[in-house]
DNA sequence: ATGTGAGATGTAAGCGCTTTCAGAAAGATT
DNA sequence: AATCTTTCTGAAAGCGCTTACATCTCACAT
C-alpha cells in the first residue's frame, strides 16, 4: 500500500485538505505549527503525490511532451535534450515519445492526448496534417512545433536552410568546385513539394552561378543506402567535385564510399553536411556542415508554449531563425 | 470540455459502465447491438479515455518509464531504442527521462515514483545505490537495470565487458603492440572501486603478456577533455603502440588528437574503442570496438519486468551476458 | 407453471487528490 | 460586552474511470 495523503493527515492529526493545502499552496492559511508537523510526517513516511490522481483533480500536471520523430536521427536528439534542459529549467517535467504510426500511416496522436501532460513539443512533425491538430491546439493540449518545414495555423518555430544551403554552394563553388551535386533520401519528391528549403537553396546558387544541377537520391535507409547509390552513380556519371549532403551522417556514409572507390573526401570530393553532430568536427576529414540555432529554437519554442498554455487563445506564435555555415576541412581540403 | 466516456454513454443511451465494458473488455458480455452502438458513437465523437483516471481507478498503465544516465550518449541511446521497441512490440507505452540528481547528488526518484507507470528499466544505472531501491522495487514499483556494473538485489542484466576487453588487448598484442594504454575518464578512481570490467579485463591480459599497464586519464567532459590530455601524455612519454579506450566516443577525440600531433590513428596507434556506436564502421579509419549485445540486453529485460509486474514478489532475477569484439581498421592498420 | 441460470445492464462505491464553502476559534474594534 | 474580522480547519463534492454487486429479462428444463 503506498502512503497517500491521507495517511499523512491521518498521523499529523488533520484532514486531508488541511495536508494538501500544507502541501501544495506556499499561500494558503496553516497555522506554522500544522505545517511543520504535516511536512515532519510527510517526509518520515515518504509520502509522494499520486500524480494521476493529481492530474484527475486538477486538470493540470506540470508536465509536458516530447514529441520527436526519430529520437535516434542525432538531429533530433541534440535539440529533443536541449529542449528537455529549457524545460526543467522552467520547472516543468518531461516526458520524451517518439511519433507513433498508425497502421494507415497517420500519425497516432491518441496516446498525446490521452496523456496527462499539459502541452506537447513536437520536433520535426512530418508535414503539417496531423488530423485533429488546429490552431495549435491537439485534441485541446496546447502544441509547440520546431521544424524546417513550414506549417501555418500552428504555433512554430521555423529553421530557414535556404540561404544557408545557398551559401554553402556559394562556398564550394568559392572553392573551386563546378559540379556540385545534391545528396538526398528518397523521400525527395516528398521534398520538392514540401518546398524543402535546403533544396530551395541549393537550386536559387546552382542557377544564380550558372551550373547543373545534380541529384543523387537514395533509399529510405540512409545509412546503409549511401554507399551503393553514390558509388554507382560516380561509375556512370564519374564523381562530382562536391556533395552537398542532406544531414551530416550522409556525409559520413559518403566519405566512406568515396574512399572505398579511391577518392579522398574532402580533396578529391569536397563536402558539406547538414544540422553540425557532435562528432563532425572531430571526424575526419573535420566536416563543414550547416548548423541549426538549436538553443534559441528551443528557448522560443519554450516561450511559445507557457503562453499558450496560459491562455489557450493567444494568436498563432511563429518565429523564423536561420542556420549557420561551420567551414572545416572536408569542404577547403585544408586539414 | 473533453469528451468523456459519459459524454459517450450518454448518447448511447447505456450506463457508464456498460461503455466502460465495450471500450476495455473484449470478453465482457455485453449484447452485440449495444456494443457495436457504443463503439460508433465513440469514434463518432472521438472519445480518447483520461489515463489519468484510468490510472486512478485501476493502478496501471501499460506504461512504463525507461530511466537513463544520459540520453544523449551514444550507447544509452542504442539501448534506449532497442528497448522501446521491445516494449512497444509488447503492446507497453513507454516514456522517456534521464536520471535527475538531486542537489545533494542523490538520484532524485521521486518523480518516478509518483509518475503512473507499471514499471522501470534504467540503463546504466549509476552505481546500485538508490535510495529507496531494494529487491527490484523501487517505491513499489517493478525496477529492471540493465549495466555494465554488477548490482546486487535488484533485477538486473549484466554485460560483462571483462572477457572481450581481455580480448581486445590480446589482439592488439596480436598485431605487434606492446605499449597498450587505456584511455579512460577520470571517474576512474570509480571505476577501480566499482570493479569496472573493462578495467579488470585490460589488466588481466597486460598481465598474462608480461605487459606494463599504462593509463590516460582525462577530465569529466569527455568529446573537449581527450585531445590535450593525450597530446600532454605525448610530448612527455611518446606515444603508445595502441588505446584500449572507454567508449567510441573517446576513440573518435583521441584519432583527432593523434592526426594533430602527426601520428595516423590506426597505423601508428592503434585503437579500439567500446560501445560500437552506430557510425563506427564508417569512421576514418573504421573503428574496432567491444559491442554489447544490446538487441539481446532488451528482451531479456523486459522478460524481467513482465514477469515481476505479473508478480512482485518472485526472486531477483538476474542474467549476464558478454560483449563481443568487432575488428577493423583501427586495430589492424588496414584501410 | 415454476424454477434455474445465463446474459445483459445498471447502481454505487471508490481510486487519491483538490477546492469551494462554511464554520470554529481567536483576535481586533467599537 | 457585542460585533466584526481574520485566520485556520474540516466536510463534502467532484475529477473520469473501473468494478464488484445487484437487478432484471429471457430461454429453457422440469
Amino acid at each position: 500500500m503506498r502512503v497517500s495523503l491521507r495517511c499523512v493527515a491521518e498521523r499529523a492529526g488533520v484532514s486531508d485538505a488541511t495536508a494538501s493545502r500544507v502541501l501544495n499552496g506556499v499561500d494558503a492559511p496553516v497555522a506554522r505549527e500544522t505545517r511543520e508537523r504535516v511536512l515532519r510526517i510527510a517526509a518520515e513516511i515518504g509520502y509522494t503525490p499520486n500524480l494521476a490522481a493529481k492530474a484527475l483533480a486538477t486538470g493540470r500536471t506540470k508536465t509536458v511532451a516530447l514529441w520527436s520523430v526519430n529520437l535516434r536521427a542525432p538531429h533530433s536528439s541534440q535539440v529533443v535534450y536541449c529542449m528537455r534542459d529549457e524545460i526543467m529549467k522552467n520547472d516543468y517535467d518531461l516526458t520524451i515519445s517518439d511519433f507513433k504510426f498508425r497502421s494507415d500511416g497517420a500519425l497516432d496522436t491518441s496516446r498525446i492526448i490521452s496523456w496527462p501532460v499539459d502541452g506537447v513539443i513536437a520536433v520535426d512533425l512530418p508535414r503539417g496534417d496531423v488530423p485533429g491538430l488546429s490552431n495549435s491546439l491537439l485534441g485541446g493540449k496546447p502544441l509547440v512545433s520546431i521544424g524546417a518545414y513550414v506549417l501555418e495555423n500552428i504555433d512554430h518555430v521555423y529553421v530557414d536552410f535556404a540561404p544557408m544551403s545557398a551559401a554553402a554552394v556559394r562556398h564550394l563553388h568559392s572553392v573551386g568546385c563546378r559540379r556540385i551535386a545534391y545528396l538526398v533520401p528518397n523521400w525527395f519528391e516528398w521534398f520538392r513539394s514540401a518546398d524543402d528549403a535546403r533544396l530551395r537553396g541549393y537550386e536559387t546558387a546552382i542557377e544564380q552561378l550558372g551550373l547543373e544541377p545534380e541529384f543523387i537520391v537514395t533509399e529510405n535507409e540512409v545509412r546503409v543506402a549511401v554507399g551503393p547509390v553514390l558509388k554507382s552513380h560516380i561509375a556512370l556519371h564519374g564523381a562530382p567535385d562536391a556533395l552537398f549532403c542532406f544531414n551530416d551522417n550522409m556525409t559520413i556514409a559518403a566519405s566512406r564510399a568515396l574512399r572505398e572507390v579511391g577518392l579522398i573526401p574532402g580533396r578529391d570530393v569536397k563536402l558539406v553536411g547538414c544540422d553540425g553532430i557532435d562528432d563532425s568536427a572531430d571526424f575526419y576529414p573535420p566536416l563543414t556542415t550547416v548548423v541549426q540555432p538549436v538553443e534559441e529554437m528551443c528557448a522560443v519554442a519554450w516561450t511559445f508554449l507557457a503562453r499558450r498554455i496560459k491562455d489557450p487563445d493567444i494568436p498563432v506564435q511563429q518565429m523564423t531563425l536561420t542556420a549557420k555555415l561551420e567551414i572545416r576541412g572536408s569542404s577547403t581540403g585544408d586539414f
